[in-house]
DNA sequence: CTTAGGCTATGATTCAAACTCATTATCCTC
DNA sequence: GAGGATAATGAGTTTGAATCATAGCCTAAG
């Protein structure tokens, strides 16, 4: 009983608990250890002298007292999140645009939703894409033509460039459930050697697949290109080639029968995202609130994300 | 601006300096020190980078950046303590009886009021005031028949009884604006000598300005008696006597003109109120928060009324 | 039955936030 | 300009919230 009270902490963790269902992925969300959760739980749990959930259960459950404060933090957090806007809002005047380089097509499926949540949540922000899909879009920070990068490495550390995770995704190859390689588990590059690959019209170093791993394995398959996902997708169906695109994009698709998806290398393909932004960025409160959004938003609603 | 986070120890702080209007008042009502609160109050404000209270002016302002932290705390808190109620009922079954044993009369000006607010968060509790007027409602306690007592001194201390702190009243001496020791800045204890001084009819050493002041000097004056409040304050403002009570007792009376109050000694004679439990007792958290909201209430609605 | 893999628990340790203490500074009032 | 209340500051201490490394537990598969 008693000792430390309750603090907002503990209610973003049991936020994240609910919607990850493990205490391991709800630290990998919070930017925590699993080990940590499992203190800070006890601890909670000793305070009300009663437990809050059942981890004995995939995904756990929360007890009636668990979720009695459950849906405290449903209520307060949201509340506390808005005065925070608030006050970044009251403290540096007004906000400047918000313009946001995007490397791949890919990140167009889940940016735009969540600039559409910003954008009610900020609205004198001017927000908008930069979609010249540049290879390196981070000449663009230090040219002041952009705030914020969306990009797949953080590569060797710049001057005065600041990264922060994202989310990691799944990068599958997709084909026609008729097609030979189905019958396969995962699929190799030298699977693809023979295969023609139907892509985005941009160059190899801008396609997960081919760089991560059918160029280190030194194999260029034969291409196709199409400019939209569902275009893709129509081709890969039809079975005219096969395509590799993030886990997320495909879910309709593969329930309807239409494409099947095979991971890449037996570990399949993960890709990782960051945003970056210059220093200064980094302090104005209304882009690290859009950064954190698109991050919880995109672990909440795509498929197969997972925290970084 | 950054590193940590607000948490809802910043908005009790803020709540409380709204209510107290300094530091070192709301540190007090806090159980923390005024050193505590300035760094606090620091903290947050670097990480907001802006100031959330002008501290050069009384009662303190907040700024339009605190006062929407203040809003905020208003909107929150009240939710958190709802929850934590709710959380007390769930995991305690039902809660027991609430017999509270009272010292002196003077309670139960402030002690209704408590008891009301309390019975609207707590329907479930049966709560009672045991008006034995004993002078000490200790054994009470030990004898099981009674959860809590309102007591003057936390005493020699006792194996199996906790102590929590209530609030420290004044006592004051009234009297007819035309009494002769009106004149008088403050009063002695000499000046009661030949004065007729009007009580409870309870023993000396249930009366505060009987205990600390007139016994130890050695002065006995005359005596009259009332059962209520109102009658002894009758009797003082036409001429037949003088009383003392506590400060917050007799605000009307002294706006009206009807009577007079005066510092009794030239430090004035300050009260301490303590709440007494069993150490069961103190565990149960509708008990807990019976002590809690009393303390608050009283620090709040009381005038002359100060933490301990 | 055993083993492997995903989760969770635990104890030791580290580290920093938050508090207290003692003192100094500021401000208001007389 | 002295005195009293209030706040700020810096040093020092305590506390508790993290991490790390490791052990335990459960389920499912061989």
């Amino acid at each position: 009983m008693s000792s430390t009270a309750l603090e907002l902490r503990h209610l973003e963790t049991l936020l994240a608990l609910a919607e990850c269902g493990s205490l391991s992925k709800a630290a990998a969300r919070l930017f925590l250890t699993q080990s940590a959760l499992s203190h800070q739980l006890k601890a909670l749990e000793s305070h009300y002298g009663a437990a809050l959930v059942e981890k004995n259960v995939r995904p756990l459950r929360f007890t009636a007292i668990g979720q009695r404060l459950l849906a405290l933090a449903r209520a307060v957090l949201p509340q506390v999140a808005e005065a925070g806007r608030d006050v970044a809002r009251l403290a540096q005047g007004h906000a400047g645009p918000l313009r946001v380089a995007v490397q791949c097509h890919n990140c167009f499926d889940w940016l735009m939703p969540a600039m559409d949540a910003y954008r009610s949540l900020w609205p004198e922000v001017e927000l908008d894409i930069i979609s010249g899909f540049v290879v390196d879009p981070l000449p663009l920070l230090d040219r002041g033509e952009a705030e914020l990068a969306i990009i797949h490495d953080p590569r060797e550390a710049r001057p005065n460039v600041i990264f922060s995770p994202l989310f990691r995704y799944e990068s599958v190859a997709l084909m026609s459930p008729r097609h030979r390689l189905a019958a396969k588990p995962w699929l190799s590059a030298a699977d693809f050697a023979d295969e023609t690959l139907i892509t985005y019209p941009v160059p190899d170093e801008m396609l997960d697949v081919m760089k991560h791993c059918l160029t280190p394995a030194g194999i260029n398959p034969k291409r196709r290109t199409a400019e939209l996902t569902v275009a893709i997708l129509q081709l890969v169906a039809s079975g005219r080639g096969i395509a590799a695109l993030p886990s997320w994009t495909v879910g309709n698709y593969i329930d309807r029968g239409y494409v099947v998806s095979r991971p890449i290398g037996p570990e399949g393909l993960r890709c990782d995202l960051y945003a970056a932004t210059t220093g200064a960025g980094a302090e104005a409160s209304y882009i690290k609130e859009f950064i954190a959004l698109t991050r919880t938003q995109s672990l909440t609603e795509l498929a197969g994300v997972s925290a970084l």
